[in-house]
RNA sequence: GGCGGAGUAGCUCAGUGGUAGAGCAGGGGACUCAUAAGCCCUUGGUCACAGGUUCAAAUCCUGUCUCCGCUACCA
């Protein structure tokens, strides 16, 4: 992986309609862990993430909960935001497309495009339902009364036809193909970018950039003869019509880097390092949104990371089925570190996966409680009994040798996107250090020494050396997954955190994860306390659904 | 329909020619530093099915069944 010195990542930004479940919070977990690990490594690390607020879809609901549309996101977004804080989402900037500068950017985004050329005005044709909007094809159903919308099955569709613009993707077919050819990377997991390439080779339309009758939008600054929309006294003329859906939601990932108002910033952080996005929308982001830049004369992101999703019984997750997990919820009974740590590990990156409130509980027992947090504890707890408290050096034993394994392996997979193997591979470390004691028997090398026995001590201080080294490497390793419980577990080990809330401002990371980076320092450990007390199945909070 | 992927222990999965594996869950044991955690041992599988190639197939080939993803304008 590139070691470069700024990293930017962003997630996609939430359709602000509601309250967000953990499948829809998941991708931005992720991303956070990836941006944080990028933070302490010491890369200057932005990392965007955000709402998406427009749509007619957005002003109907508001309209039918009797609210102003503004108030009606604003509510959502801070919904959005309390979940974030509680999982402790650590975003440089929290972008909202009702951004006044993401709605300059949007704006401008689409000048380019017509000074280029690639922009037209033509015909959209499609049902229209008269109370909310145009519906696509697989969006309407059959009845017997005809085809009909499924929100409001009562209200014959129309076949509608509108004058738009639409974006000439059809010329940045072979562009598309090269760039997917020339950098494997750029659409990941690889099955995915098959089939986003498979795509491409299929043949590209263009695709409508705007909407005539929406007014809950970013206005479309162009009249059709081509002239700018804004009036004298600058407000848009509303037979402009409105930016639709893509060259709205896509466009804050430029914003955000400074995008056009800034350039120097904007040179500093684009184009993007990572995209992290779900399957959903990948053909939006790995085809539609590197022509858009293009036409725009400006580079396609580096990466776009496509997720699966997270499943109930086989089913996806959605507020809608109402078979989907409370983030607040989990946070209250894992933690918020622990819900990140479960999350993370129980879902692959890169596909769908089951989840359970049962699987959850069993892994963060299985991982944190027994295995970790009581690997931390016993250590700390004979450091106190047989050495009064103090932390002796750790020693060149068995353990290190594997931490010089571990430690590479983990960054690889983490910077892979593949966050699942990472811990998984972390944690067969944490597994080597807990048979390690039962190896060594501390109790007993205690108990020699206290009979005098010669050398005993000092082989009792290696392996204490060595169990509580272990135990640092592991905290600092996955502060970027749990970044409460990293300066807790450093604590206990009687070292100073040096890192931020968010990540930055300590040292390199890489330094300070070298077994025996403190060594010749030496420090008190604290009264053990559990960490990650067990929990009971009868205390966690039943999934609801 | 087309293209692609997958079917391996109760669960999640690894394993691409050479006597079936891991973690979790279940059972037993010895220990005691520890959150009754950890450690050791262990019960579970005709590797979807049927043929074929081979000295040898979960692994290669053919066919069948089942499941999943993509197959254009929802945020």
């Amino acid at each position: 992986m590139s070691s470069a010195d700024r990293y930017y990542i962003t997630t996609a930004i939430a359709y602000a309609n509601n309250r967000p479940g953990l499948h829809t919070l998941y991708e931005v977990v992720g991303a956070d862990v990836i941006a944080r690990w990028h933070r302490m490594k010491g890369d200057e690390t932005r990392f965007l993430t955000g709402t998406d607020e427009h749509s007619v879809n957005i002003a109907q609901k508001a309209a039918e909960l009797g609210k102003s549309t503004k108030d009606f996101v604003d509510e959502n977004v801070a919904l959005f935001r309390a979940a974030e804080d509680a999982l402790l989402i650590s975003p440089d900037r929290f972008i909202r497309t009702t951004d006044p500068d993401h709605i300059h950017a949007a704006q401008e985004m689409v000048r380019r495009a017509y000074a280029n050329g690639d922009i037209y005005v033509g015909d959209y044709e499609g049902w229209y339902c008269p109370a909310e909007g145009f519906k696509s094809p697989s969006d309407v159903i059959e009845t017997a009364d005809g085809t009909r919308c499924p929100n409001h099955p009562t209200v014959p569709l129309q076949w509608l036809s509108e004058h738009n613009w639409f974006f000439r993707l059809s010329a940045y077919q072979a562009r598309l193909e090269r760039h997917f050819e020339e950098h494997p990377d750029f659409a990941q997991p690889d099955y995915r970018r098959n089939e986003m390439l498979g795509f491409i080779r299929g043949g590209l339309e263009d695709f409508s950039i705007s909407r005539a009758g929406a007014t809950w939008g970013i206005p479309f600054p162009i009249m059709p003869d081509g002239s700018s929309s804004q009036r004298p006294d600058g407000t848009w003329d509303p037979a402009a019509g409105t930016v639709y859906v893509w060259y709205d939601a896509l466009i804050n990932y430029v914003t955000g880097a400074g995008f056009p108002d800034d350039p120097t910033a904007f040179a500093r952080w684009w184009p993007a390092d990572l995209h992290v996005i779900g399957k959903d929308i990948a053909r939006f982001h790995t085809i539609y949104w590197p022509a858009m830049l293009w036409s725009a004369g400006l580079e396609a992101p580096r990466r776009v990371w496509i997720h699966g999703w997270l499943l109930a019984q086989g089913e996806r997750m959605s507020k809608s089925l109402g078979n989907f997990l409370d983030p607040v919820d989990v946070v209250r009974t894992l933690g918020a570190d622990g819900a990140r740590y479960v999350t993370l590990r129980e879902v692959p990156f890169d596909r769908d996966a089951d989840v359970s409130w049962d699987s959850f509980v069993r892994r963060y027992n299985a991982d944190l409680a027994n295995n970790f947090g009581n690997l931390l504890n016993r250590s700390v707890s004979m450091a106190n009994r047989y050495l009064g408290g103090e932390r002796p050096a750790p020693g060149n034993g068995g353990l290190q040798g594997r931490w010089m394994q571990a430690l590479p392996a983990y960054g690889e997979k983490l910077e892979a996107c593949q966050l699942s193997e990472a811990l998984a591979g972390l944690w067969d470390f944490v597994d080597a250090a807990n048979r390690d004691v039962d190896l060594q028997q501390p109790w007993v090398l205690a108990k020699e020494a206290g009979a005098g026995a010669e050398g005993k001590n000092e082989q009792l201080r290696g392996v204490l050396g060595d169990l509580l080294e272990a135990c640092r490497l592991i905290g600092l390793a996955v502060a970027p997954f749990m970044p409460t419980g990293a300066p807790k577990i450093l604590a206990q080990l009687g070292y100073q955190y040096a890192y931020r809330a968010d990540g930055n401002g300590g040292p390199a990371l890489l330094d300070e994860l070298r077994w025996g980076a403190h060594e010749g320092e030496s420090g008190r450990v604290a009264v053990a306390e559990p960490l990650f007390p067990r929990i009971e199945a009868e205390s966690a909070t039943p999934a609801p659904g």
